[in-house]
DNA sequence: AGACACCTACGATAAAAATCGTAGGTTTTC
DNA sequence: GAAAACCTACGATTTTTATCGTAGGTGTCT
């Protein structure tokens, strides 16, 4: 079993950021978006669909002879619970340190840094 | 191929995690360590880490009849890269995103985010 | 020397993920 | 209404990861 058994693969990854952005949609639809960074068959895009929809990961609705596909967790709800798991596995559950690596590596820009300290601030607040 | 040819898996991981602490060490000590959280076979532990020498993740000695191994990469180097990976996979390579989820959800304590706080300050004046 | 304990290497198996081919059904178009 | 162009479902295959069993070597203890 892994560690968070709902977490969607990198192919169902790739699968659920373009169904975010258009959805819904067919798997047609999924696939040409797909293929635009991808070069994988139709069957195998579907097929994966196919496999997320038992997994309840998608919501699908007929129409005429196909089917529309949505995703059943927000793309925030799923990053939440990818992030508590990457934390957990790869920096021990201390969200701190991976915050304190990001920030040593990634170079974020001056505005960006602004953003943080003021969520920081208003996480201090609402604490006090 | 996935994303990042050089991630370690999750059993990988593990073996890295306790290597991290105790390296230099054989196989058995490595499976020992790992048999308090797991109960996997030791020919178990041993493939992996066979496999993850293939692989040039770890080093070894020979000792005796035995082999001593020891990670190749520090355990900040693997963060930063499979942090990196994350957050291109999961955040659409946006760290400002990715951090400012973490802040959102984990709750840190106060004298985390001063520390947090701290480095964003410092990485202010580097960047001035 | 014989028994026991330990080690390695190697292949077998299982389970999960990714990929595709084919068969069979609609719809569309001439 | 036949042909072309879609669609779906389903199974087969390949690849990767995880798991273990077994065969065989080396050393140790009595």
């Amino acid at each position: 079993m892994s560690i968070d058994s709902s977490a969607p693969t990198n192919s169902e990854l790739e699968i659920l950021d373009i169904l975010w952005q258009i959805a819904p949609a067919t798997a047609r639809e999924v696939h040409n978006e797909l293929g635009k960074t991808k070069k994988t068959g139709y069957t195998t895009t579907l097929k994966i669909i196919q496999n997320m929809f038992e997994k309840g990961m998608l919501s699908r609705e007929p129409k005429g002879q196909t089917h529309i596909y949505s995703p059943t967790l927000s793309r925030e709800t799923v990053q939440q619970s990818m992030l508590g798991g990457f934390v957990n596995r790869v920096f021990g559950g201390s969200a701190k340190r991976m915050i304190l690596q990001a920030l040593g590596n990634e170079q974020p820009d001056a505005k960006e840094l602004e953003e943080i300290k003021r969520m920081i601030e208003r996480i201090e607040k609402e604490n006090k």
